[in-house]
DNA sequence: CTAGGCTGTGTTATCGATAACACAGCAAGC
DNA sequence: GCTTGCTGTGTTATCGATAACACAGCCTAG
């Protein structure tokens, strides 16, 4: 059987016995169209199976009705929440969210950002604030709203709305510390492709080197981001090479989480024996024995502040690109520090 | 400071001297156009910040050069996978994945897979083999290949990459009757909102009732799809009323980590007074202790075949629309269990 | 009774690219 | 030397919608 040509607007309005420019209308919210012949367009388009061309509208309009974000991975609970979190934020402008993953990678994350602007979304957020030079150009040029989140960039390209890694190790650090840990440890990944992991890890030396205690004890395994594979094994290294450690933190949970179980197999009492915290209340922290403590980076509301900030941008055109420095362009998220059973002694 | 309006391929050509159609080739690879003047043409664009409108060329073109993909929920390590399979397998064709989450509700699948149909993708991957009437009516007339993944419909739109959840199901059933047990349980959701967890829980009575072991023990807990915390007050339920219960199967590995946990503050040893199974494979249920018996669905082997029966379509657009009922539309992803310490006295 | 305004619809001119066709210039074959 | 064919480039006509403007018809205020 032959498909027939999918409709147009033409054969609805020739359908509907309008002109097409009433067709289009019809089909959009609050436009002036009578009830009556808005139904009868309607009818019509159900009729013959119409479904608008938005990329013919886009063209025309010069408006797409999405916004592209890219993030490190899909699967990682907390960037979810941020894309979901952003989804609902945009729902209410009827604004359809573009997602894409890096992989972690800048040079995909550049590639990513071009194929997305060349679909031109109406904003783009990014996640972390280490781009390569040409993204940053591209981004910067493309006349439209970018947010960068999950980060606290040194030099940044238009909005933020993130938080400091590093103070959220600087966090954990301080804790571990006021429970009376002295001998303490990181693990973490092998390299800084996970820059914000290496930012937690540096302000988490740092704020020991503040307290002086020794912060030698660093175990790196595998390429970022390190999962509970990696985590296990760093532990069993940590452990074989400074057997009397009394806590550690882990660049993640899911590293956390290896390496509880790590501890446990290698006859560890945690936290009797050893103090184990990680970063980014995943689920998994609240269910294992103990809990994890761990540090909530609000994933879901960064997704819903950066689109607060996307649709105040959008509607205010005469501020846009006030130029980078301005303040009330950085949006601070406020970190919380979840104290559970793997850190503290007395239950709490 | 005001924005120059954002160079079109006209000011290329005029940069460059030539004409727009010759700019339009040299941007693109397997065009004849003559080195030096190729080189030209991408100096002049890049000195001059241009970025292709692929909005404009896929109207003139009528190729949007993009896959539409609906899933449940982002942040699912499983859908992940498939999605990131299905990115994989395009990657060498040049197509994008433009993804969507429907929160497991039909009706916001139906409105996904609308909005995505506007936007005109090449082709549509939906998860899961149930849908509106609407929505599939839709996705028949839209004339571009549909694979619907992750089941085995009863009645396919067009093409399929699926594995039947029911025998999933029995798989386990079987695997747990073989181990000797016989007070066998299920945990899962409270409704069929998740149809293919529902298909689970069928296929694993189903084979229950056919070994001749009582089926009643069934514990609903929670809006699908239940995760740990669901999975643990489902283990307390099952125990409380049928304290006896030798083996349980989970809806997924999520609520089977609850189970255990639940299972062993209630003093009860995994395997040994009781063993639980999951399914999906996911990371967490190999780092557990004891590790979790499972079923791998091989999601990223979906995604990958997806992308393949696409393409495969795609360069064959005379076979296009060849019928439902072919049965060559149809692929069976090879599921495979994965047999750990949670259902096994002694180690296999 | 008429100017002015509002509502609903049509007309015209794009939006920014690409397909299809045309053709100039040159090389190779006979 | 002339046809044939290939390579590289230009011209023209859309692709399917929407913005901006125009205007008819009716209502209302003074």
């Amino acid at each position: 059987m032959t498909v027939p040509r999918k409709p147009t607007m033409a054969d609805v309005a020739r359908a509907a016995g309008v002109s097409p420019m009433t067709v289009s209308r019809a089909l959009r919210p609050e436009t002036s169209v009578s009830a009556e012949t808005r139904a009868r367009i309607r009818e019509a388009a159900e009729r013959l199976g119409y479904v608008l061309d938005s990329t013919a509208a886009g063209l025309s309009s010069r408006r797409s009705g999405f916004v592209a974000m890219t993030i490190p991975s899909i699967n990682n609970a907390n960037f979810a929440e941020t894309a979901r979190g952003l989804t609902e934020g945009l729902r209410p402008s009827g604004m359809e969210l573009l997602l894409g993953y890096t992989d972690y990678d800048e040079a995909e994350e550049e590639r990513m950002v071009e194929t997305f602007l060349r679909r031109r979304p109406e904003a783009v957020v990014v996640t972390g604030g280490v781009h390569t030079e040409r993204c940053r150009t591209l981004l910067a040029a493309s006349g439209v709203p970018v947010v960068e989140t999950w980060d606290r960039p040194a030099r940044p390209i238009d909005k933020v709305v993130g938080f400091s890694n590093a103070a959220a190790g600087r966090q954990i650090a301080h804790h571990l510390y006021a429970e009376g840990r002295r001998r303490i440890g990181f693990i973490g990944g092998d390299s800084s492709r996970d820059t914000r992991g290496a930012d937690r890890r540096r302000g988490f030396l740092q704020a020991l080197e503040d307290l002086g205690v020794p912060r030698d004890r660093l175990v790196a395994d595998g390429a970022p981001p390190i999962t509970m594979r990696e985590g296990a094994s760093a532990m069993r290294r940590l452990i074989e090479r400074w057997p009397d450690t009394e806590a550690v933190m882990c660049v993640s949970d899911l590293s956390a989480f290896g390496a509880l179980s790590a501890a446990r197999r290698l006859g560890l009492s945690v936290p009797g024996d050893i103090a184990i915290a990680g970063f980014g209340a995943y689920d998994i922290s609240e269910f294992t024995d103990p809990g994890i403590t761990t540090v909530d980076a609000r994933a879901h509301a960064i997704g819903l502040k950066s689109a607060e900030v996307i649709l105040a941008a959008l509607s205010h055109p005469e501020a846009a690109r006030r130029g980078a420095a301005d303040p009330n362009d950085v949006i601070e998220i406020e970190t919380a520090l979840i104290v559970r059973g793997s850190t503290r002694l007395q239950p709490g």
